[in-house]
DNA sequence: TATTGTTATACTCTATAACTATA
DNA sequence: TATAGTTATAGAGTATAACAATA
């Protein structure tokens, strides 16, 4: 009966899938693909990283993180530098053009912010930083309850 | 100058990825992959499809909807009926299971749409309404301007 | 003995190009 | 000649397991 709740969740799924297309097609003018992005923007906000440390920070296997630095160096962004104290380790390294690669991600990421919601009234944003902090408060409790009832194993 | 609209995108982001992630793993749990689950939707939305159709409205190349259909053959979800008319094409065809599939993509969708917006204030929901279809309207603006300038080619 | 990153293997999603069977 | 779906090939993202070098 509550119709205004799904029509909400719906607008909001159809909102991520035409804006991730956007993001990923912005990305790929780049050369960048969302993966390596992403390891991009981690590398960015942690410093030059160990790949074990990336992949738990990622939450992705220590054999993928190899697979995307390995892109990433094929595509100049990132080095691998050694560890100075650790000679079983890398520093995966931003080059200047992996930095490049992060400036242009923040100025889209403020792009899309401006566009999408510069226009909203003072009430209409605040109602709807409310609704998206209450829909993660929940969805996080929702996430527990699961993980708790398949016996934490992960 | 606009925090506002910047912490707006952050949350906006983040409950996308943290609703695709539950999503996702609500879907394996049906013995089904995202790209398998949406074929599954699309089918149960247009009928017995042929796959040259599938591969126009999911807008991916046949050969990609060939793979997915026979996973989902593999998986129990659809059959692969002869054309009535054209012994070149199938009519991919939904079986019980993929019916029973479909069921309960759709009572997760409202399972989520209640937990996540069910306690929303009339208010809240109709702000938070208008602004996901003023940013969907300015998005959609992004994309054709975007195609426009890149000449239209796709 | 434990850890870092790799090779080996496998599965999914995606694409283009060439080919078969049919229209 | 054009269309439906396949085989062939390729690249990206993901995983586990076995192994090398180093700690």
């Amino acid at each position: 009966m509550d119709a205004g709740a799904e029509t909400l969740f719906d607008r909001l799924l159809e909102l991520t899938i035409v804006l991730g297309r956007d993001m990923d097609s912005e990305l790929e003018r780049s050369g960048l693909t969302p993966s390596r992005a992403h390891l991009l923007w981690v590398l960015n906000e942690s410093g030059p990283s160990m790949q074990q440390t990336l992949a738990m920070t990622m939450e992705m296997s220590p054999r993928n993180v190899t697979g995307l630095v390995d892109g990433l160096v094929d595509g100049g962004f990132v080095t691998r530098q050694p560890h100075p104290s650790d000679r079983r380790a890398f520093l995966v390294t931003l080059s200047a053009r992996g930095a490049e690669g992060v400036a242009s991600m923040q100025a889209e990421r403020r792009r899309l912010a401006m566009a999408l919601f510069g226009q909203l009234s003072k009430g209409d944003m605040a109602a709807t930083l409310r609704a998206m902090d209450e829909a993660l408060t929940r969805l996080h409790e929702l996430v527990e309850a699961a993980a708790a009832r398949n016996g934490e194993s992960s």
